[in-house]
DNA sequence: GGACGGTGAAACTTCAGGTTGCCTC
DNA sequence: GAAGTTTCACCGTCC
């Protein structure tokens, strides 16, 4: 096999592959296993190069605009950019990304150092990958990722437009290590490919929505489109297939999403082709598109509850299989979490099960996660949720829109079963949740253009609702937002601004003090 | 003697991502 | 499994 010295600078192979990679002018994306790996090869790439370029100065800027309150990690990233260097994992926020893989396409941005976001999906090709890490933490420890996964990310080098081949490296620690690699990704076979019917949620979510739009009405059609899928062929034991949709059938009915016409038992095949249809419940859990088992647990935390709270809701939906994974109660956390539920106590939906029962961690792991999105909509901003709770604005963005979807979800849950007073509590909540306010910048929320910022700055100087905002000086108002949006604010609730007052400061009022 | 600071070893903690789904001005 | 972070014992210095 032909072999390729490069000089070793640093006496870490990635970086030499990477500075390497700069010197011949080419492009690479380095994959490792975590976020803090990528940022932290990003700041060791960076700490190595000089560059000096206007673009790269506007780019690291529009990085940290990309977020009303930038964070430590949005510094870090706009420190790396303007040598040309980025890391990229779902902990940044979409806007973010767009402009890293944007510049990486222009060849503004160089080398890239990435979790597998970028390995699938993307067309995002460079002239090398570097693949740092093939070990990744999983249920069982460390254990080496699927050849599949291998060859997504190996499939990143190349670029059909600009180089006639690419490179991809595997960075290995050992003689042994290298041997080891080279027979399991380079040799191996890739994985098989499994149905994702096959698991529950996926097969129950299905089978509600095949009959609710009527497109199977007997146990007899659905066995028959059941055994016409991918997974009936790989799985080809007929007859447990058909047990385990008896069972999801069962299970449906029991949640009394679907019924079952039961007319005449007197014979297997009669049975058969006794009508199922959607209950009225089942039609709209179909729409909605969620887990059955999810719709269910709203259905009966929704029916029991007392006295709520915005903490209920957010406990409820935290506690799905959709929004998964949960943040996770570490050591440290226990003590907070265990004063949270006391605080909480007759306002949770769902009792806190026994420190035995098997539930008990997801639980702990529920109410930390509702607690989460409790700051947020009690308008925390991103830099305070990164300090306290691990997550990054990519991610808060990311569970945010799942906790939004599934708000909507048990509003319209609540509405079926007539509990209009949960249903408007709801609303109040998704629209604080969507935007991270108090109730209290609810209204002013409304105008475009105005987010948890600016609602506030508004609030703190006294322009608290629509009517507050009509009386304001215009002269104020942009003080306070500046003259573009003031303008069209103003315009918003019907008075159009021809001519701005002389004497405007410039510059817009602090929310110092606050 | 006690407060304080520095040091290094040991113990502890943490660890990827993605798909659809709804409504709406 | 590996890297980063926290904790803790230990030691020397200074007042």
């Amino acid at each position: 096999m032909p072999t390729k010295k490069i000089s070793s600078e640093t006496g870490n192979a990635s970086l030499d592959l990477a500075l390497d990679t700069i010197k011949i002018g080419k492009q690479a994306i380095v994959f490792v296993n975590t976020k803090r790996s990528a940022e932290k090869t990003a700041e060791d790439i960076f700490k190595k190069i000089k560059t000096n370029s206007h673009k790269l100065e506007e780019l690291s800027n529009n990085i940290l605009k990309s977020i009303s309150s930038p964070t430590k990690q949005c510094h870090r990233l706009s420190r790396c950019i303007k040598q040309g260097i980025a890391f990229h994992h779902a902990g940044l926020v979409s806007k973010q990304r767009e402009l890293i893989e944007d510049s990486f396409r222009y060849g503004l941005i160089k080398i890239i150092c990435s979790t597998p976001t970028l390995a699938a999906g993307l067309d995002l090709p460079a002239f090398r990958t570097i693949l740092k890490d093939l070990k990744r933490f999983g249920p069982r420890g460390m254990a080496y990722i699927p050849v599949l996964e291998y060859l997504q990310m190996a499939g990143r080098a190349g670029r059909p437009k600009y180089d006639k081949f690419g490179e991809s490296i595997i960075v290995s620690i050992s003689e042994n290590d290298k041997k080891k690699l080279h027979e399991k990704y380079i040799l191996g076979e890739p994985e098989e490919i499994h149905s994702k019917l096959a698991v529950e949620p996926a097969l129950r979510t299905y089978l509600l929505s095949l009959i609710a739009t009527n497109f199977v009405n007997t146990r007899k059609q659905i066995i028959d489109f059941f055994g016409k899928t991918f997974w009936a062929y790989q799985f080809r034991d007929m007859e447990k297939l058909i047990f385990i949709i008896d069972k999801m059938l069962n299970l449906l009915a029991e949640w009394e999403f679907i019924i079952q016409e039961k007319e005449d038992f007197a014979s297997a095949d009669k049975l058969d082709d006794n009508k199922i249809r959607a209950t009225r419940m089942g039609k709209r859990v179909a729409e909605l598109y969620i887990d059955p088992l999810t719709a269910y647990f709203f259905i009966s935390c929704l029916k029991k509850s007392k006295s709520i709270n915005e903490f209920s809701f957010l406990q409820m939906v935290s506690h799905t299989l959709e929004i998964r994974p949960l943040l996770r109660a570490g050591v440290k956390d226990q003590d907070w979490i265990q004063e949270k539920i006391a605080e909480f106590d007759s306002f949770l939906l769902e009792k806190e099960p026994s420190i035995y029962e098997h539930e008990y961690e997801d639980y702990i792991n529920s109410i930390k996660t509702a607690s989460m999105f409790y700051e947020w909509i009690n308008e925390k901003d991103e830099e305070y949720l990164l300090e306290n709770y691990n997550i990054r604005p990519g991610e808060i963005r990311g569970k945010m829109d799942i906790a939004y979807w599934l708000l909507f979800a048990s509003s319209e849950i609540s509405r079926i079963l007539n509990l209009q007073n949960l249903n408007k509590e709801i609303i109040k909540l998704r629209i604080r949740l969507k935007h991270g306010v108090k109730e209290e910048l609810l209204s002013l929320i409304k105008i475009k253009g105005i987010g948890r910022v600016r609602a506030r700055k508004l609030h703190f100087n006294r322009v608290k609702d629509i009517k507050d905002v009509k009386n304001a000086d215009i002269t104020k108002l942009i003080q306070i937002l500046g003259k573009q949006v003031a303008l069209s604010v103003k315009k918003q609730v019907g008075q159009e601004v021809k001519e701005i007052p002389k004497g405007t400061r410039k510059g817009q009022v602090s929310l110092s003090g606050y």
